[in-house]
DNA sequence: TCTGGGGTCCTAGGACCC
DNA sequence: TCTGGGGTCCTAGGACCC
């Protein structure tokens, strides 16, 4: 069986256990737009993302309070000590969500069931913050399972009962069907799990598309064959500001740009992380999207490689920027590589037969046998990628 | 109700390789 | 000169998640 485990409006219920003087009362975190919403405020209709502005018509007496992104993580720290105390088997899903594997600790720790509720009271204990848990056969029904089962709930879907406690669910439940493809089941008349499960996949597929089609006939049918994965690390880094409607001149952007780089490359290289492709992202004042991306001929954690590829990327797409207006600039930089090492491609033009026994004696030359871990192929040249640790 | 900041995964065409 | 199947990488866009 699985877990899944879910802190409740994260945020807000941090700050109402900081501060006593919130506990009961509506809460609002966030400064412009709403982060979490308390479930007192939720009762008033606020959800998130919303404008602050608007969060305040609905909900006159809500408290306000700024973010405090160190208190939310070292909380999350502490939660997830209490999940790593229970099983070997987590995965995180975000700062304050996991599945846990719970299969095998029969003997020592019990039924699943009795597990989640020892896992709630725990975190209740040790970090004094409700939690719901999900428990179920699949990850996708005990994720499932945990958003029926909110706030501070534990809600069990037993072997055998699966798909009478999913069918009767409407479509948006389902993990992974959002607005876009909730709407294109509505305008089928289409509205719950059940009637997705009946209708067939040659017509999920002719709706939706291939790769979603057969992914929702999947779930509607509780078919999810994903094992709970330990040791997943995050596959970009990325940083991003809203601009809000005024018009920038480009300078202003071009700076906002190298703030949000240094952002990124210094949490690069906190993480000992170093990635090959960036990203620009732009949003325009239609609140239409477009990214722009480069690769490097190798990975870097440095700010200025980074920050002269993004602003070539930005610079490129003035004119663009310039006609339909700015409204926000993201950077991100993916293709991170894998241990915390720096990759080095060495172009070589016309290697010949021995190319790539000349290109290894090359680069041992230089970094010495003991950096050489791996070299390759790319395209025509002969590119040795070597591996060698950042410093 | 005009919308933050951090991510993931999927699709699809084109270049290029064997 | 024309032909095929199988594969990777790059870039761009889109849906979705918390």
């Amino acid at each position: 069986m699985v877990l899944h485990a879910d802190l409740d409006s994260f945020y807000a219920s941090v700050e109402q256990r900081d501060d006593p003087a919130l506990r009961g009362r509506p809460v609002l975190v966030g400064g412009g737009v709403v982060l979490a919403a308390s479930y007192e405020a939720k009762a008033f209709g606020v959800r998130t993302p919303m404008s602050l502005g608007q969060a305040r018509a609905l909900c006159p007496h809500a408290v306000v309070v700024p973010p405090r992104m160190s208190a939310y993580s070292a909380a999350s720290k502490q939660v997830f000590a209490v999940f790593d105390d229970t099983t070997p088997i987590v995965e995180p899903l975000s700062i304050d969500e996991a599945f846990l594997d719970v299969d095998g600790l029969g003997k020592i720790r019990g039924s699943p069931v009795e597990i989640a509720r020892r896992l709630r009271a725990e975190v209740r204990e040790r970090v004094g913050l409700p939690i719901t848990v999900g428990v179920a056969g699949t990850k996708f029904l005990a994720k499932v399972a945990s958003g029926v089962g909110k706030p501070d709930g534990l809600l069990v879907v037993p072997p055998g009962e699966e798909l009478a406690f999913l069918h009767p669910l409407p479509v948006e439940k389902l993990w992974g069907v959002g607005p876009v493809t909730a709407a294109k089941l509505r305008d089928r008349q289409i509205h719950t799990v059940g009637h997705v499960a009946r209708i067939g996949e040659a017509a999920l597929v002719a709706m939706l598309g291939p790769g979603a089609g057969r992914h929702l006939h999947a779930l509607a049918h509780n078919r999810d064959p994903r094992r709970v994965r330990t040791g997943h690390r995050r596959g970009s880094i990325g940083a991003q500001c809203a601009l809000g409607r005024r018009e920038r001149p480009f300078s202003e952007v071009e700076a906002t740009l190298a703030a949000l780089v240094d952002r990124v490359t210094h949490r690069m290289r906190r993480a000992r992380r170093a990635g090959r492709t960036i990203t620009v992202r732009l949003r325009f004042g239609d609140f239409s999207r477009a990214t722009r991306s480069r690769s490097l001929l190798k990975a870097t954690m440095q700010t200025g490689a980074i920050l002269r590829t993004a602003e070539e990327l930005l610079r490129e797409n003035r004119p663009l920027i310039e006609e339909r207006g700015l409204t926000l600039v993201g950077v991100a930089v993916s293709n991170l590589d894998s241990d915390g090492n720096v990759q080095l491609a060495f172009p070589f033009d016309d290697p010949g037969d021995d190319g790539l026994d000349a290109a290894v004696d090359r680069i041992r030359d230089r970094f010495g046998a003991g950096a050489l871990r791996r070299a390759d192929m790319i395209g025509r040249d002969l590119h040795p990628s070597v591996p060698i640790l950042a410093d």
